[in-house]
DNA sequence: TCCTTCATTGCGGTTTGCGTACCCACACCC
DNA sequence: GGGTGTGGGTACGCAAACCGCAATGAAGGA
């Protein structure tokens, strides 16, 4: 009856799509068109995505709100901040001496804070801030020195964003 | 006539919003309020912005064009794509022999660079990669180290993204 | 087998997107 | 001054999109 050309064969059903703990869901074909079809256009109507991908709108209607809910997916407008007037963006490698998520947790409360992420090598976080001048910077990094469980900082001013990307080539499937 | 509520007093007639050199953009405050609505939700109608902001639709359709020429603004669906089966993401600080611009654009060009800063500190460049498995990793930052220009790599695996935001606070006026 | 669950579909009423025409302010030039 | 051009905002109408809802059908369990 339905019939996709999202993937090689019949995806309907769904029978074979479950979502496992909070952040590790579980996607079919056509979640992973919708991702790509949105990453490509956020704007994108969900009646031409389903027109391409031979589905009723109403399905991508739902599978949105079910990707949107579940915190897989978000549809954001999204700038280059050195072009819009924040003059000093940087990359803070920081050491932690307790656990590195309570650090995370305690960073992304902050405003100036637009990314967080924890790694493993020479730092145990990665900090980008976002900040409007130098003097906010400085100001920044120095509130970031005096927080709980952090030894040490290391500060990467950004001179200029070469690329920002939001595709991910070909969706792995799972 | 017009009455806007984003700003103080009038910005009729836009007879001071010029626009700079191509990524140095002057924003008003229509264009900040647009921005702003578009960083919370991707989606929101014209209309509804429209309505919120007092003028008419057509001009919030032809603001966000404009917006969207400059490459200032871009609405996209964005992943965590560790949630989303890309097992292997890292940050890699590059060193660089000879002009770091040069091989920020040969970087750029490749599908598993995600985004690309020129920095000042210990290293000249951050690179975001984003693969499949730890295999596809080892295998792109052999590529890495053998590209032209590039004298050292440091790489950060990814453990957890605790935080991706695109709200950068209050936009500085200009 | 019957029943329950759940994703998908089809269908209307309402809202939005988009092309077009018109208006106004400003700048420039003869 | 009058004429002309340009850029941005507004008004309007129609095709298209969004949204809620009831119906359908497949899968799984008792």
């Amino acid at each position: 009856m339905r019939s996709t050309d999202v993937g090689s064969d019949s995806i309907a059903g769904m029978a074979d799509r479950k979502r496992g703990i909070a952040g590790s869901a579980t996607l079919d074909d056509l979640d992973r068109a919708l991702v790509a079809a949105l990453q490509a256009d956020g704007r994108e109507s969900f009646r031409n995505i389903a027109r391409r991908l031979n589905v009723a709108e109403g399905t991508i209607r739902n599978r949105y709100e079910r990707l949107s809910d579940a915190g897989v997916l978000d549809v954001v407008g999204v700038t280059n901040p050195l072009a819009l007037g924040f003059d000093a963006m940087a990359m803070v490698g920081v050491k932690t001496s307790g656990r590195p998520q309570q650090v995370a947790e305690a960073l992304s409360g902050m405003e100036e804070v637009s990314y967080v992420v924890i790694v493993a090598g020479q730092f145990d976080l990665l900090v980008e801030v976002v900040c409007t001048d130098h003097a906010h910077l400085l100001e920044m990094t120095e509130r970031l020195r005096a927080l709980d469980g952090i030894v040490t900082t290391d500060t990467f001013v950004y001179l200029k964003l070469a690329r920002q990307s939001f595709e991910h080539g070909q969706l792995p499937r799972r």
